[in-house]
Order: C-alpha cells, then sequence, then structure tokens
DNA sequence: TGCCAGGCGGGGT
DNA sequence: ACCCCGCATGGC
C-alpha cells in the first residue's frame, strides 16, 4: 500500500439547490481523515480512478471542489461525468421538500426539517454500501461502524494528501486478496459474507452499473442471492449508494421505535413494515436514514427513552461517537 | 458471568 | 406464512 500523491486534474463550482447544508451532508457517517481542517474531502471511484475532492463552501452558499487524481497512470475521465458524480453523491440537485411535507408532524422526525435543514444523505458505491450494511448486521451503531473503521485502515490504500494520512475505502480486490485476514477486522461470522461480495464484484458478476438498470425488487432481488446479505442488507445498500428511496430497509431497531411512535398494536415486522411503507412512501429510504440522526443511533433502550421525552434533535456535540460526531471521535 | 444487539439462513411447524 | 435457533464479537 504505496504512498501516492495526487495531482490536481479540475476545479468545479456548483450551486446546489437551497437549502442546501454541505457541512452536515459531509459529517453525517464519515471518518476524520476525509476533513482537511474544516474542508470535507469527498472520495469518488470512477472507472477504477480514484479521485478526492478538496470541498468548501463560500458565503452565497456556492460549493468548490478541487479535484485530484491518486493514480499517476493517465485515465479518460471527463470533466463532465465527474461534475456529475460530485452532484449525486452530495445530492445537490435533491429536492426535500415533498419529505419536509410529508414528516412536518411526524413523531420521530418533525424536527428534521428545522434542525436539520438542507442536508442530504450522502452517498457511496454500491460496494462500500454492502460493506456497511454488513457491518450492521446483528450489532450495534458502534461496533458496526467500528468493523467499518478497522476494514479501512487494515485494508484500504493509504494516501498522504496535503500532509495528511487518508484510506481510501478497501476495494473488492484487495478483500479477496487478503480474505484470511478479515478477522482482524474484528467481523466475526460477517467474514464470509463481505468475502462473498467481494468475489461477486471482482468477478463482475455484480456491477453497480448493471443493478442501476433494474428496478427495486429485482436490485434487491439481485443483492440477495448472496448468501448472507438479506433484505435489511440488501435495501441499506441501495438506499445508500443509489438513492432509492421508496425501499425501507427496516430493522428491529426501527421496529421498535416505530411501534412505539405510532402505537402499533401486536407489532410485528410485517406490520410494521406495511404501516411505515405507507406513511412514508416513496420518502422511506431517506426517512429511515433521519431516524438513526436524529436519534443519535442510540441502542434501542436509550433510543426508545428519547423518543418518550421528545428528545429528537441530534447532538451536534457528545461524549460517545453519533452518526454525526464519529468524524472526530471513532478512530 | 451471562446475556444481548440496527440480520441471516436453515430448520421446523 | 410463520417461529425459532445458532452464529462471532464486544459491551455491559
Amino acid at each position: 500500500m504505496g504512498i501516492q500523491k495526487p495531482s490536481l486534474i479540475g476545479e468545479f463550482s456548483f450551486k446546489p439547490l437551497a437549502p442546501y447544508n454541505l457541512n452536515l451532508t459531509v459529517k453525517a457517517y464519515n471518518f476524520s481523515w476525509f476533513f482537511q481542517n474544516e474542508n470535507p474531502i469527498i472520495y469518488l471511484n470512477i472507472e477504477d480512478a480514484n479521485l478526492l475532492c478538496l470541498t468548501h463552501e463560500d458565503k452565497k452558499g456556492i460549493v468548490y471542489s478541487k479535484v485530484y487524481l491518486v493514480e499517476d497512470k493517465n485515465v479518460n475521465i471527463t470533466p463532465q461525468t465527474i461534475k456529475e458524480k460530485i452532484r449525486f453523491i452530495l445530492g445537490l440537485d435533491e429536492d426535500l421538500s415533498n419529505f419536509y411535507q410529508t414528516i412536518r408532524k411526524d413523531p420521530l422526525l418533525h424536527r428534521v426539517p428545522k434542525v436539520l435543514v438542507g442536508m442530504r444523505l450522502r452517498t457511496t458505491s454500491l460496494w462500500n454500501a454492502l460493506l456497511i450494511g454488513v457491518c450492521q448486521q446483528n450489532a450495534s451503531f458502534l461496533q458496526g461502524w467500528k468493523m467499518v473503521l478497522n476494514l479501512h485502515r487494515l485494508f484500504g490504500r493509504k494516501i498522504k494528501f496535503f500532509g495528511k494520512e487518508i484510506f481510501l475505502p478497501p476495494n473488492p480486490k484487495t478483500i479477496v486478496k487478503y480474505a484470511d485476514r478479515l478477522g482482524e477486522a474484528r467481523l466475526g461470522y460477517r467474514s464470509e459474507t463481505l468475502k462473498r461480495i467481494a468475489e461477486a464484484f471482482s468477478r463482475k458478476d455484480l456491477f453497480e452499473k448493471e443493478i442501476i438498470k433494474l428496478d427495486d425488487e429485482e436490485a434487491v432481488d439481485r443483492l440477495c442471492l448472496i448468501r448472507g446479505v438479506g433484505e435489511y442488507t440488501a435495501k441499506l445498500a441501495l438506499v445508500f449508494s443509489q438513492r432509492r428511496y421508496s425501499l425501507l430497509p427496516l430493522d428491529r431497531w426501527l421496529m421498535r421505535l416505530a411501534s412505539e411512535a405510532y402505537k402499533i398494536k401486536n407489532p410485528n415486522m410485517k406490520k410494521v413494515e406495511k404501516f411505515l411503507l405507507e406513511r412514508w412512501g416513496e420518502w422511506c429510504g431517506l426517512a429511515v436514514f433521519f431516524t438513526t440522526i436524529v436519534l443519535d443511533a442510540e441502542p434501542i433502550s436509550l433510543a426508545l427513552e428519547r423518543l418518550r421525552k421528545n428528545e429528537l434533535s441530534p447532538k451536534f456535540e457528545s461524549e460517545k461517537p453519533t452518526p454525526l460526531t464519529m468524524y472526530k471521535l471513532l478512530y
């Protein structure tokens, strides 16, 4: 994992659809090395090339991005491709007015349009989203993200970028190569699943560009063919990578929260799923994302306590890592 | 110590 | 369609 010297290949400016909050969008579920001083670094992967974008926002809300290519080889990527990718990752054109309308009086999410106004979900690749999903299986928020962190540190390529060390997200080929060392990331039985996903991507059995073409149900079914990937992981990955907000990644945590918040009698997964699909509609995936944010991804008993006390704003400073503070507390 | 946690698959009924 | 169990690991 040699040290690379990234080179500047382009500069772009964007006018996001207002209201937009770059700061919150980038901080959520991120790692410390993706910040250069206060400025976020966005990671892009285009045609197997690694790019890092040093990004900032001016007082008028214009977003600027300096794009650096990590590889020293020549790659053929058009500025247009880079620009579109950044727009998509940061959700710069996403119109949330209908979402805000939907959750205006929601017992879980009503604070979002006020305290998190302008925040978008920041996407990652399908591969990395699956990796995150697998790490969340049957584990707490903290345990899961420690696994992701371990994987990045152990198997991600280390880059020196403006004097700071950055770990790129590990790629499938590296995970296949070091498959017998996955235990070091403390994944437990999840190692086997991650290995199978990495193999599928390496063989090009699984390819993000193919999955994009499928409709929601086909895409979920396709991902569920991998042993160890079930509906939750598949849907979460499609929400995080492709903004398929119609999908509802329902886990036991949300199942218990929702049954309490909406007073669903004799709750079970099917019943709660049906309820939330109707309630949140085309915004399910985004609603799930924001539910974890506003409750700081607290373990279920504490999250239920917060719900009862109507404490539905995230902590912007905290001692324990939360989705919004893990970037400075988890390393 | 012995549970249990933001799943899953495989076995039962 | 359900229900139930075991599964690595870490945290309490």
